[in-house]
Order: structure tokens, then sequence, then C-alpha cells
DNA sequence: GTGAAAGCGCTAACAA
DNA sequence: TTGTTAGCGCTTTCAC
């Protein structure tokens, strides 16, 4: 079963088969120094010969660098995730950087240990964060860090991702708009306060009614639980507002279950449009976050500083309103969708 | 906005301020050897004082072992690919190895590149690949290899997963026996064979026809884009049945779009048995292949493989059919669901 | 242009 | 029980 491992060739192997010295090698390796073309040949054909390569590790401890980053997500299973890192993929793939992606399965504890871990083994990180202010603050006393997806405002680390504030408000201005009086919110226990607040903001002097449920679980399973507490009391909502799309779906699907027609009783929105989004019945009302771009942003942000150039400021990522059947507009009199640029209509 | 990094305390330094030699923190560290409590309690003061974490780089030059492993998947946001991490990430955490993620974005090219890449940080790699068995003969001289997902027939190169043959066996046998007669297949054109000659074997001699389509992408948009060629043809399916579940779910969205009624027109099946697969209306029949502990089995025997220890046989993982609503039985007189122990019905 | 020598942070014989 | 020594594979002055 198993092939036996003959140790890798070193430096000092093709030093000695192309006849040259180890620094030489070395440096031909790197690009630090040019030679005699009768010197490059021979070195670049032992490194052919015998299959070289250089040990990053012995490189590291020299450089004191890794060229490797650190991600810690919370669920890779979410979408959400899943297009960060790869939005931090390819920028890293082109830059030379290796990825070290591991998953907190949201929970801080374990988000702490993997950070422990990573951090020897990296030039800097980029984490979905559920760690208090404190925490993150002395990691990133460490090695650079950067934020993303759930804001913690801590300062002197870069945080990245759409504005969630402005997300509530884009929701919650089509729902008074499109008629909504009693909307109900689906909230995530930690982290980011922002969607609510901007639902709030949305809905101040409106007379729309706002009811907040909190749930543990930012997935499917979360909104599955939360749908009985919010939509079987005596006040029913006309629209349900989840913090994320993985919630909106597995309430929608518990919402059909009981008997309701989504949108005709309820309009139901989410946040992040994720792919399965478009693919229910009805599709999915959501908030397009940009999550891809959002990983791109903060991986440049992140190598720029390592590698200590300058750090652009980036295009904060507006969040736009993504109008599918999963909503509709419940006052006759008011026919008019909501202006402005945010808006894209499938 | 960047803090000052004040480089990382050494062994010399814990050394020097518990009065001991730098080989005594090492075994301590280490826990090779026993010492006095005395010493012991100076050395663990000396380095919760100063913050030291030993450099892992400096330990891999020496050992040269990582304790990291590598993982290539084709597509981190299929969550078959997600769950397998998942299966893995757990196995590796508990074992005190750091996983290194990546994602080969279904392309041989970047395949090779993330391996070459890969292949002098880790200790073993477990990967859903697309190459040649030529090349991953070459790369599995290197490190111990575990193949996943996409079974390649590699000597001596141990692949997990659930048998792909029997899978497509399930779907075709469940197939004849709820009376469908015009079956195509969306197959996926480069690796498993094995789903569509488990379908072809329980087709044989039933009089039930078979046509195959090619797609490229194992994704919704794979499934988007070959519904027209899969369903306007002449001759008409009543039933289809994608590579995964992905394409299924992409394909019935179109068909749904083109007007057919699932199931009364076509039943849909996928494999897979992804989350979403029972949140579409209809939900979709698919075929569970235990994805998370498909990446389990296959981490604990890398794992072994790499420490050396016995590596066991691992239980076959059993395809199981979900019977949902994207699939019915097509003939008033044969109204048996399929027997075996295989099914369930949600 | 090329090489000798020193040393990164650590582990592993081998002494004592 | 503790320390001394050597050296892993590599980069990096600094000479020539």
């Amino acid at each position: 079963m198993s092939v036996p491992q003959h140790k890798a060739p070193t430096l000092r192997h093709v030093a000695h088969a192309s006849q040259v010295s180890e620094s030489t090698v070395s440096k031909i390796v790197n690009g630090t120094k040019r030679f005699s073309p009768e010197v490059e040949r021979r070195v670049h054909e032992a490194i052919a010969e015998l299959g070289y390569t250089a040990n990053p590790h012995a490189r590291s401890v020299i450089t004191g660098k890794s060229r490797a980053i650190g991600v810690v997500v919370a669920d890779i299973l979410n979408p959400h995730f899943a297009l960060l890192v790869k939005g931090i993929n390819s920028v890293a793939r082109t830059r030379g950087y290796t990825v070290l992606l591991t998953d907190s399965e949201e929970s801080a504890e374990i988000e702490s240990e993997l950070l422990r871990e990573l951090i020897p083994r990296v030039d800097g990180l980029i984490v979905a964060t559920r760690l208090s202010q404190s925490a993150i603050e002395q990691f990133s006393k460490l090695r650079p860090l950067a934020l993303t997806s759930r804001p913690s405002g801590v300062e002197h680390v870069p945080t990245f991702g759409a504005d969630g504030r402005l997300a509530g408000q884009i929701i919650g201005q089509y729902l008074v708009q499109s008629g909504h009086r009693r909307v109900s919110y689906l909230h995530l226990r930690q982290g980011s306060e922002e969607r609510l607040h901007g639902l709030r903001a949305a809905f101040a002097g409106t007379g729309v009614s706002l009811t907040v449920h909190l749930s543990g679980e930012p997935n499917i399973e979360g909104g599955v639980n939360a749908a009985g507490a919010l939509l079987l009391g005596t006040e029913r909502p006309d629209a349900v507002v989840a913090y994320n799309d993985l919630m909106a779906l597995g309430l929608m699907a518990e919402a059909q279950k009981y008997g309701f027609n989504v949108p005709a009783d309820l309009s139901v929105i989410g946040v992040d449009d994720i792919p399965y989004a478009a693919l229910t019945s009805p599709p999915l009302t959501t908030v397009q976050l940009h999550s891809r771009q959002e990983g791109a942003h903060a991986a440049e942000s992140l190598l720029n500083r390592i590698e200590g150039l300058e750090v652009p400021a980036y295009l904060p990522l507006h969040p736009q309103l993504i109008l599918r059947g999963s909503s509709r507009v419940r006052v006759p009199e008011s026919p008019g969708t909501p202006s402005g640029s945010s808006v894209t209509s499938q």
C-alpha cells in the first residue's frame, strides 16, 4: 500500500551535482543574484535532474516569513463563507501565497484554538470572528489580522464586508414602501447588531412594528427551529427578515409546511444571495453582499500589509436588494418598487 | 493601522529566563523527558511570562514532519466538498494536525500547481482529483495520498467514498421499479464513469432507454445549461438523473421554467443529498453518499499511514436512496416502492 | 561572479 | 536529571 519516501534532495545535493557552492544555488533559486550563463545552466540542469524543491520550512526559519496566510471561517458549509474563501484563494494564489483554511464550527473556543495553532505558521490571518474585542486585540499583536463578515469594531484591525447597517436599511425601506406592517426579524445572537439597527432606522416613524427573535445557529436548522415561535404567535407578521439566507431558507420551508403561502400570506427576505436562494419556490428575495469580492479585498489588503506595501482604501461593497418571488407588495395603492440604484429585479 | 510585531521569544530566551539549557526547555516543551519539579516549574513560568510558542518551521526542518495535511477539493462551494472538509477537519483537529485547504476550481492545471506547492509543506494529502493516473502516481511518490470523491483506480493509492457504481445501480433499480421508461443521464465529462455504469447495469434487459448527456461543470450552472438539450429533444425523458445534486437542482429549476411539472411530467434525481436538496419545491430525490464520513475516513487512514500505525480497513459507505417529491411512480400497476434497506422515504 | 562562514530556532545523540 | 555538541536545510553578510 505504502510507497517508500526517499528523502528529498537538498541544496547540498544540487550544489554537488552542479559543482558550485550552496550559496550560489540558493541565489539562483531565489533569483537574488545573477551568474554566468554556464553556471546557471548547470544548476538548472541539476535541479531538474534531481527534482529539487526548496524546503519552505527551512526558508521560513531564516526569513521569518512563511508566504502563507491563515483563514478562519465560522462554517465552510455556508456559501457566504465558501465564496469568501474563493475570493481569498484567487488573490493568494496569484501572489504566491498558500492558504491555511480552518472551520471554527461557530465556536469561539475552537476559533481561539485554531488561531493559536495557525499564528506561528502564517504571515497574517483573515478571520470571521466570534471572539471578544480584547481577544482579537491580543491576537492582532502577534500577526496582522483582517476581519470579515462580522465587524467587531476593534481598532487597528481592518474589517471588510458590505455595510450590514445599510443592508438592513435597504430591506427595511423596501418593506415599508411595499406596504408591510408587521415585520419579524430572526436575529443572530452574537455578532452583528448592524443589520438590526438598519432595519430599526428604516422603520422609525413609519408605524411598522418590528419583533426580534433570537437564533443561536446562523444556518438552515436555525431557521427551521425558529419558525414556530416566529410565525405562530397571536399577531402574525406579514414579513420575516432573517440574518442570512440559510436561516431564511429554513424558515421559508418550515412556513410552507405550516401552510403559509409565500408570498401571499408572508414575505420572506434573507441576506447574502447564496446560489441556492434563486432555486427555491418561490425564489428568495435577498440582499447581495458580494461575498467573493469581500474575500478578495481582505486578502489584498492583508498581503499588502504583510509585504509593507501601501494599503489602498477599498471601495465599500454596496449591498444590493435582489427582488424575487418570496416577497411582494401588500397594499394595492402603493405599487411602486423602491427607487434607487441598489435594486435588481429578477 | 499596523501594530509593530516584536519578534517572538525563542527557546534561548526561555532557557535564559529559567536558568536551564535550551535542550532542557525543548524536552519539557515536547514532553520528551521529565525533570525535577523545581526546574519544570521555572520553565513553565518563563514560558507563560514570555508568551513563548514553539516555531513549527524550525521543528519541521529537523523532524522532517510538519503535522499538517493538505487538502485539495474541486469546489468548496459544493456542499459535498464542504462536508468532506468538515469530516477531515474534525479528525485532524483531534489528532493535532493542521489542515491546508485549497480549491482547484475544477482545473487539473491549478490542481497540479497546488499539489506542488502543498507537498513540501505537509506530511500527506487528501485530494479530490481530476489528474491522470500517471500524474497521481508521481505525486504519490513524494507524499502519502488519499483520494476521495473521484476514484481514479490508481494502485497503491487508497480511495475513499461511497461506491459510485452502487449509487447508480440503486437509482436505476428505483427508476425501473417505479415504471420509468426513458431516462436521461447528465454525466460529468471526466472522472467517475461509475455512476453511469451502475445505471446501465440496472437497466440491462429491462427495456428502459438511457440517453447520456455531457456537462463540463458539476454545479448548478452545469445543470441549467444542459437542460435545453436534455429536455427539449423529440423523445422526451420521463426521468433525468444528474451526476450530483447541484446539477440536478439547476436542471430542475430550468425544467420548471420551461413549464415541466416535476414530478408529474418528469422525475428528477440527484446524488449527494446536500442540505439544499430538501428545501426546493418539490424537494429532490437523491442518493446520500455520507460525504462527512468519507472525509473522516480518508483523514483517519491518512494520519495512520503517516504515523506508521496500522491502517484498518474502513467499512465502505453505503449509498442510500432518499425518496422525496421530485420523483414518483409512473405506472399505476406497480405502486410498490423498491425494497431493501437502502431506501429512506421523507 | 562566486564562495566561505555564520547562524535562523530547534531537536537529538551522547556525555556527565 | 541536566547539559554539551552537532547539525537539519536554508539564507545572508562579507570576502575574494
